[in-house]
DNA sequence: CCTACCGATCGGTAGG
DNA sequence: CCTACCGATCGGTAGG
């Protein structure tokens, strides 16, 4: 018995793939029939609409965020600042480079929701953010970070890891635990004291 | 006598607004011209297509950062790689916040542009990051800099820069001058040696 | 999952 | 800058 779902999770894999290279409103649904083969009118025999389609991708891969996060830090079992930064970077990194499709569908096109799905999502992104920024907060308290302003140093390093959706290749020059390093390296660093 | 092309600016300012906060494909032509109180195909009598309108909008954002790093860079005398990629990113963070809706649709909506246009902003955009990338690459070279990926380290922060399009308000609670102030902070710093 | 179809809206043109 | 209009396409429904 083939699992219950699959179609579906296919539909979504679809959908992923061409709302990232084309964006959502360019993305027509009979663009994403016909990658299935199937006809336009078909679609709706799987899902209640477009919109449906875009908010699974989002919230699932906001879900994939947040759990990733999560358990990258109960597995740091020191509070120091520094190394649980590390382990947030590289798990929001893991989270991209494992499926960018969907990671930039989730940074770029939450705007098409509904006004009440884009408020939860947004609360939601502001929970996480606000998780990171309490952390450089912290690290700044016990001098384990430069003077900084924790808002403006999430943003700056949330921002510059959500970018690696965009241009992410999984045949490119880097590995996606090479980039991971190299992120963690660059934003460790930026909060870094003593630069000169 | 008003100057001529004053009504084609104020077009490119209300597409900007619109492009920026709904995306170039869910803005339709009579979204434009609402805003502008004419009609849909009145604003045909301005503009050639739709596109043409995104294309000026994106153009003309991608002379001004050309311009404005061109300009910094002659202005800074040293060749100290410090404080020349200072002045890349602090005429970088200029370009963004004197203008974020401008620098939003340059960033995020030039994927809607004809082939032949989308390869010739592809090229001038690399040609821009290929500069921040060779003047890490030399910093790295005179120990100026961390060991890093000269062009991991130029993709991290452009993106970071570049995000700041998509949050930056003017009445917010920082001023364009404090933000770039900080994110030339942060960008130094993530390319400095010693961070524990 | 298909055929047949719906009203609405799209970018754009003709001709003032 | 307007009115009147075009063919194409949109998301979605009915009824198998």
């Amino acid at each position: 018995m083939i699992e219950a779902g699959a179609r579906r999770r296919e539909i979504d894999e679809v959908a992923s793939e061409l709302f990232h290279a084309n964006g959502y409103a360019a993305t027509s649904v009979r663009d994403i029939a016909r990658a299935l083969d199937i006809q336009g009118a078909s679609l709706y025999a799987h899902v209640a609409s477009k919109e449906d389609l875009l908010w699974s991708i989002v919230d699932r891969t906001a879900t994939a965020f947040e759990v990733a996060v999560e358990q990258a830090l109960v597995e740091t079992t020191t509070d120091d600042p520094v190394e649980r930064l590390a382990a947030i970077v590289e798990a929001h990194v893991e989270v991209v480079t494992a499926d960018p499709e969907r990671a930039s569908v989730f940074v770029t096109e939450w705007r098409h929701l509904s006004p009440e799905r884009r408020a939860v999502i947004g609360a939601r992104r502001d929970a996480y953010e606000r998780r990171l920024r309490d952390l450089i907060a912290d690290g700044l308290a016990v001098g384990a970070f430069a003077a900084v302003d924790p808002a403006i140093g999430a943003t700056f390093i949330l921002t510059a890891l959500n970018g690696i959706a965009t241009w992410y290749r999984p045949d490119g020059r880097l590995s996606a635990d090479r980039i991971a390093d190299h992120y963690v390296e660059l934003a460790l660093r930026s909060l870094s004291e003593d630069h000169r």
